[in-house]
DNA sequence: ACCTGAACACCGTTCAAGT
DNA sequence: ACCTGAACACCGTTCAAGT
């Protein structure tokens, strides 16, 4: 009588294919590099026939793309979290909170964040909740920027300058030190996220 | 008589294959874009068997770094003639024009500056001399910064720390510049870029 | 609906050979 | 010394077919 127990999943597969192709690409990318990131292999580690991946994904990039948008999910709790622990009303120090978490999930995952960041995917508008996604880490900046101007914390620069810049600084320093690996202990990393931070966020008060 | 004249050329090719390769490479690459650049194709275009570029480049990664040289080259030119052109007093002035040239120098050749900036090429240390030219890169940063403590104009923190903030946000705005396709029209870029630039880099006076 | 096999046009890289 | 042809093990993508 065991037999029947046995559902068509062992040739139908998984409930949600789409889910464990994206979930292998992402463990996949963080053991190597994004270079490293075939179609072929995923739909291997997976299981499945390479061709499988086509029912969910109209090309490699649109598999980027799901990688990419659960990254900025991740991205989004990161910095979410670390506001929730900042103190309410000191601007520029919720500021730093933000940086430190950016920076951290950027280095402590990334081939991911040079998923996210690296090529323009959505080139020609294929993947809008990816936009929308950079559109909410783009909110919470902004938010931030705008609540220590109507603190009088910051200067009245005009907000999409100010978030452009902060944005910059944080992925500036995301990315060169991943390519330039850089040489600071992890332990110390914070402390030193801060350090460089601080003379340039300095310069948003007033 | 005239045979004579035609050399062997036509069969061994190039004096310099190596700068013939490197020249395609570049040009391929601006072209389209860093994905597309394949040593097939730009030995095609050098009009050589794929083959032949293995004599000059022990593989893909050694011909990316080439190029990648060859960038560090032009950015360094770059930055040196806006440096010429500044005020030699005003330490913050100085600076902008260093923004406004790198900020230029990416944003009009994408593609090769993703080159530059996008993969870890040296990882086995195996490229000294784009090693050294990325150190020319921060020394003129370096400089131009330290200047500006010596003559009183910045603040005192460590110069190491300063550079990787300053070549964080530079190297942040172009390449955020480069993927999320800055919606600023290019006659009103060096504008934008001082605009966005200014609060971060009057952090730094004291 | 979901998955597969076989095929196509591309890669980078290696080996053995040509001048 | 410098270049090539043929081959290998990989890609992404397409077509026609299987359950």
């Amino acid at each position: 009588m065991p037999r029947r127990s046995k559902p068509a999943r062992e040739t139908y597969h998984h409930g949600d294919l789409r889910n464990a192709l994206v979930t292998a690409a992402v463990e996949l990318v963080e053991g190597s590099s994004p270079e490293e990131l075939t179609l072929r292999e995923v739909s291997r580690r997976v299981g499945v026939n390479h061709r499988a991946a086509y029912r969910h994904f109209k090309d490699k990039t649109a598999l980027l793309a799901a990688v990419a948008e659960d990254g900025y999910r991740a991205l989004l709790d990161a910095m979410d979290q670390a506001l929730a622990k900042a103190p309410r009303t000191n601007a520029e120090e919720r500021l730093m909170a933000l940086a430190v978490a950016y920076v951290s999930f950027a280095i402590d995952q990334p081939a991911r964040y040079r998923i996210m960041f690296g090529r323009r995917l959505n080139e020609d508008g294929r993947f809008p909740t990816l936009e929308e996604l950079v559109g909410r880490a783009y909110a919470v900046l902004a938010g931030e920027l705008r609540a220590g101007q109507v603190s009088r914390q910051f200067h009245l620069t005009p907000v999409r300058e100010l978030v452009f810049g902060f944005w910059s600084l944080t992925h500036g320093f995301a990315s060169l030190a991943i390519v330039r690996r850089l040489k600071v202990k992890r332990s110390l990393l914070d402390a030193w996220t801060r350090t460089v931070f601080a003379p340039f966020v300095h310069g948003l008060a007033r």
